[in-house]
DNA sequence: TGCATTTACGAGACACGTAATCATT
DNA sequence: AATGATTACGTGTCTCGTAAATGCA
């Protein structure tokens, strides 16, 4: 396979890019050269090379904000530049399988089941060093990615059987490893307590609860809800407590509502909705990961 | 917004990464260095610099294959270059908006719908430039991420609801355009034909017609199934043909079976299967991309 | 006038090619 | 021996920092 023809475009300098990531979210060249330890003069000349390189201007000066090219430079370069440390770390970890276990979730990924796999795994090796990480979606799928954590598992609301709508950070596969029905958590003296099943839909102009980092509404397959209170915890128990206390409804996994005192979970009738668990993994499960997965009954990949 | 902490790991070259790729390819340093213009030197130093740089050895020399480190870094590689590719065609389509209109698709992607679309987009603006391009699945999502082509149509077999599973190489959204359900296609005299549904799962021991390019079971939700005969091309006439004359079965969308005399198209009973297709879009939609996205019935993005 | 970006310039690092060397079949 | 990867070395390019210049409020 001799082919010698592979004309190819040169490359957009990732070093480039993370100068321009770094002046497009501080807003400034000096601080941008700040956060990076350069001065002031390299940033300038990096930001002029990779607009010459593209041919065409990326940001305005003065006030410094992106322009439509260097809006849609900056969708993608974030990507690469986390796409470039995953590689880094993937291969990282082909050297050298870390002694530790570092799971992500996000608050409503953890269940029971969960809860049995991580102790199985940290009685088999007692001197396992194990952390958790609790934290936002979008956090976790990063982190996924570029190997700050070894295994993540994500939750949302979806239409049965479809699976999440992740953003794709990284070259993982998710994997569903729990469902459960989705309903609207009220307190017990709410006049919706007493109904059998709710169509979400009826309910726009009910106050609600965002929870971003817990349940954000923004990706429930519903319009126009409103938030009557905004939630920026990640703490579950607050929450609930919030919605036991009156201050809104929000939806939630069945199961979790069960447990909480207080609060009644009615059923939706529409938009169909489930709860979904997914484990995000990379192509090669390293140990212990590995074995978390498949504590947690995900199959092997492939 | 003052943090200054930033501290970040030197990113992977994407030059070397390029030709870390091509020897991964080729199989071979001076095979790779002709195809990339370079000496043989110039690509052993880079390996080495690469090497250097993750730390670990990444090919085995004579022969030359990969290790398990190198294998890790090939998959994250490719994804990293086309990443690259699509960032600047992005960034280029956004100054100059092309006076053309690239069609790309999947061999059963096409459909009546699509063409009317493309013949009314056709008639608006007379003069425009348009290409049609058919070809396997991956090469479509990889042509439509780095902007080779302007929007593409990829199909697939999915259960009922479920998205298309799709490799993730840009940063596109997949928007279904249309759905039909999944049948076995075989010769109107064969015993099968007069049966009400098949369960694939009994079938796993008939002949199979594995179509890589047009509609690989290797993607079909059913494990075990058999070729008899293996088709290389993306006609979809031809594979009927094969169809039609006995050669194997094949699970094809029902409105295309109906349509070719000869064949019969059998219900299928489980798994749920249905046919799909998808648009894939980026989040800026070009003139006239755009237009077509709406004839076929896509919601603008968010 | 003052703060922020750009330009000029020199020093160091880097990456290529040439060519010699080494290794494997 | 011959093919193919590596090493040594020189040259040109590139990118940084320093410092001076420019420009917008």
């Amino acid at each position: 396979m001799t082919d010698d023809i592979g004309i190819s475009i040169a490359d957009v300098d990732p070093h480039l890019l993370r100068t321009f990531v770094a002046v497009a979210e501080t807003g400034s060249f000096s601080a941008a050269a700040q956060r990076l330890r350069y001065t002031q003069s390299a940033v300038s000349q990096q930001i002029a090379a990779l607009e010459a390189d593209l041919g065409t201007a990326l940001l305005t000066r003065r006030p410094v904000a992106l322009t439509t090219a260097g809006e849609r430079l900056h969708r993608h370069a974030n990507l690469i530049l986390v796409r470039l440390e995953a590689a880094r770390a993937d291969v990282t970890r082909a050297i050298a399988p870390p002694g530790r276990l570092i799971l992500g979730l996000t608050p409503l990924a953890w269940s029971e089941p969960v809860s049995a796999a991580l102790a199985r795994i940290r009685g088999d090796s007692a001197r396992l060093r194990s952390h958790v990480l609790v934290d936002g979606r979008d956090r976790i799928v990063t982190a996924a990615a570029t190997g700050e954590i070894d295994l993540a598992l994500v939750d949302g609301f979806t239409a049965p059987n479809d699976p999440l709508r992740l953003p794709e950070p990284g070259a993982q596969v998710a994997v569903g490893v729990a469902g459960s029905p989705a309903v609207v958590a009220v307190p017990d003296r709410h006049p919706l307590a007493r109904r059998a099943a709710l169509d979400l839909n009826d309910l726009a102009d009910a106050y609600w609860i965002d929870a971003p980092m817990v349940a954000p509404f923004s990706r429930l397959p519903v319009d126009g809800l409103r938030a009557g209170l905004r939630y920026e915890g990640a703490d579950v128990t607050v929450l609930t407590g919030l919605v036991a206390a009156g201050h809104g409804l929000i939806v939630l996994p069945a199961p979790l509502v069960e447990r909480r005192p207080g609060l009644t979970g009615v059923p939706i009738a529409a938009p169909r909705l489930v709860h979904r668990v997914e484990l995000l993994r990379t192509p090669n499960d390293e140990e212990p990961a590995g074995r978390l997965a498949a504590l947690l009954g995900a199959q092997p990949l492939q």
